[in-house]
DNA sequence: CTGAAAGCGCTTACAG
DNA sequence: CTGAAAGCGCTTACAG
């Protein structure tokens, strides 16, 4: 990643010529000074007079250069978001959110991807600061947070969103990712499933970590047995997934339901089994609607396997395998994170850290 | 949407102290001209001292101020990208794209959604501009592109990928979707299927006419009958897919096959084939085998409907009633995007605009 | 209610 | 190779 700095200078400007307040003033016979005012609704300024401004303005189509008004203000009235990839679907239904909220307070969204980097998430911190962005809202990409605690204590405003990495100690919008997994396990388990096994995602995450508790929770508060055999980690991406869920139901005696712990590990579970699934002579076969293992069987009954999944997207109800989705509250959590990153940069956020936990719902599919 | 401009002054902005070229000059013994070059790599400045000015900045944690830099150089190393919708698949895989490109290069990219709205896409031209953005990279929301053109003859360079405007007469990067939805046509023909419908998207929009052509050209080319009750126009989402699908299979004599005009509508379709068609006492069966129109089924068959759809996705392999899918470059499209908004910010565009046509790919699937 | 003036933090001819 | 100075286009105490 090569920044060349000096191109800014080599680089031949197209002439777009634009008015500056200057122009606007004298159109309207004030100073720069009343212009400004005017323009910024000040009420000190005799109507008439602002009346006659924004005329004027209007005439040249004149809008403020905002460099030169940050450079004054020190407020850009935009907002840094980093995302750990911005073709993920989750992670784009929120920045989805954030946008609209954002657009309509007037302030724009500078968009980066961390690509899954914490060298990368460090580097965007510094750029977001160079460009002077007026706070951050970040969806961490690693278990490490140290770097959201410093760039927070450099003064820096900063809401965290989804993943609540090692000492961040910032502010964040969080999901009960815990209490959703429980209830879609449960749910698996309330078809007659006592054996139950886990698709899961990077442990170090806090969410792949806090829906492996919660799918731990429900086994143990209904008595199933765990079976670590069936239990596989994988880092939340597609081909994980195919991966995953391929070994485990090439195990003897695979059980015939899993959590998944998010949408990209679901499509891949789903891919799995309708194809290398379909024609596998697997002995991943029990008996679904009993609840009982049945012998190895030889001609593969993988599909009967039934998922319950973490997230609910468009296409969740057409991936076959799948029974339940746990629904995130992704528009809350848009809403929220953006409310939470203008109270900091008004100074309302107080001292302490604010952590919010937000409710799943859970869906049922055909 | 109210942009409430003065809060910008209101909000208490945090004390976030930091250092300026003022005080590395300072610390380097130097002025702020000399350490103005040396931070930007001005070869005629004596490497000894460009070492010394970058020390002194080193230990300051030194960055220079964007905006200020902008507010002189009037460049901004930043570009402005409208998509009509954050939430929908191919716009973000193609923003992801566009990202990564321009990251590479020292830019940051303003992200922002036009809400499939022509006042709202025109409102953020002008948002831009006040932003001083280096460019824009647009998908347009609509058939309307007189204010890209009036925008680019303002001296902002402009591309605009996806789709193509009326009016619009800027650089762009398109795909051969006429080409891509015939040979998808092509292909559910192929299966031996003499009567395919189209659920198709809104005409207007350059994406799904000419998607219309290419199904209409297969038609001709094959000697396959027109038949409009079975073509359908929508809004490319998901709920349009539904609806058109839905209505055309509770027709009488209901084909077995359908182009489709892009992903969402995909998902639609298959959403009501699984659903709603599951059970639907349609008379829509066509023996798909034999491509021979059989007698109204009343006992529905809609599961033998097969698709080929525009726009491959993760999830389309999944998608039980799909063929086909037409895989679009979406690397390349951003990465073609970038070059061209890149050369025209450099002057180095021509005077005319440049259209690329990428080519589209054939997927086939089980 | 309005204006003259300073200044935000850079870059860049211009002069040496 | 380096520096003094101007200036980018705003906003905002300060004074009136």
């Amino acid at each position: 990643m090569i920044q060349k700095k000096q191109e800014a200078r080599r680089i031949a400007v197209p002439p777009r010529k634009v008015a500056t307040i200057r122009e606007v003033a004298a159109k309207a016979g004030v100073s720069t000074a009343t212009a400004s005012r005017a323009l910024n609704d000040d009420p000190k300024v005799l109507s008439s007079t602002a009346q006659r401004v924004r005329k004027a303005a209007a005439r040249l189509g004149y809008s403020a250069n905002h460099a030169a008004r940050s450079l004054k203000t020190r407020a850009t009235r935009t907002i840094g978001v980093i995302a750990p990839d911005l073709a993920t679907d989750f992670f784009m239904l929120l920045a989805d959110r954030i946008e609209g909220e954002l657009a309509a307070r007037g302030y724009g969204l500078l968009l980066c991807s961390s690509r899954e980097s914490l060298a990368e998430e460090k580097r965007l911190l510094g750029f977001f600061a160079e460009r002077l962005v007026d706070g951050v809202i970040a969806i961490p990409a690693t278990a490490s947070g140290s770097h959201f605690k410093a760039a927070a204590a450099r003064g820096m405003p900063l809401v965290l969103a989804d993943r609540s990495p090692r000492g961040a100690g910032t502010d964040a919008v969080l999901v009960d990712n815990e209490g959703g997994a429980c209830a879609a396990t449960r749910a698996l388990a309330g078809l007659g499933h006592r054996r139950i096994g886990l698709v899961g995602g990077d442990p170090r995450l806090s969410t792949a970590r806090e829906r492996h508790a919660g799918y731990l929770r429900a086994l143990a508060e209904l008595g199933l047995p765990r079976e670590e055999a069936f239990e596989r980690y994988g880092n939340m991406h597609i081909d994980s997934g195919y991966r995953m869920l391929g070994q485990m139901l090439s195990l003897p005696g695979a059980p015939g339901a899993f959590f998944v712990v998010n949408a990209d590990t679901h499509i891949g579970c789903t891919n799995w089994l309708m194809t290398a699934g379909r024609s596998a002579d697997s002995p991943a076969a029990e008996g679904v609607s009993t609840g009982r293992a049945m012998a190895v069987a030889p001609a593969a009954t993988v599909g009967r396997v039934e998922l319950a999944a973490f997230d609910e997207m468009p296409y969740s109800p057409l991936l076959c395998f799948c029974r339940f989705a746990v629904e995130q509250p992704v528009a809350m959590m848009g809403q929220e994170a953006v409310r939470l990153i203008l109270e900091r940069i008004a100074g309302d956020g107080g001292d302490r850290p604010r952590i919010l936990r937000l409710p799943t719902r859970l869906v049922s599919h055909g």
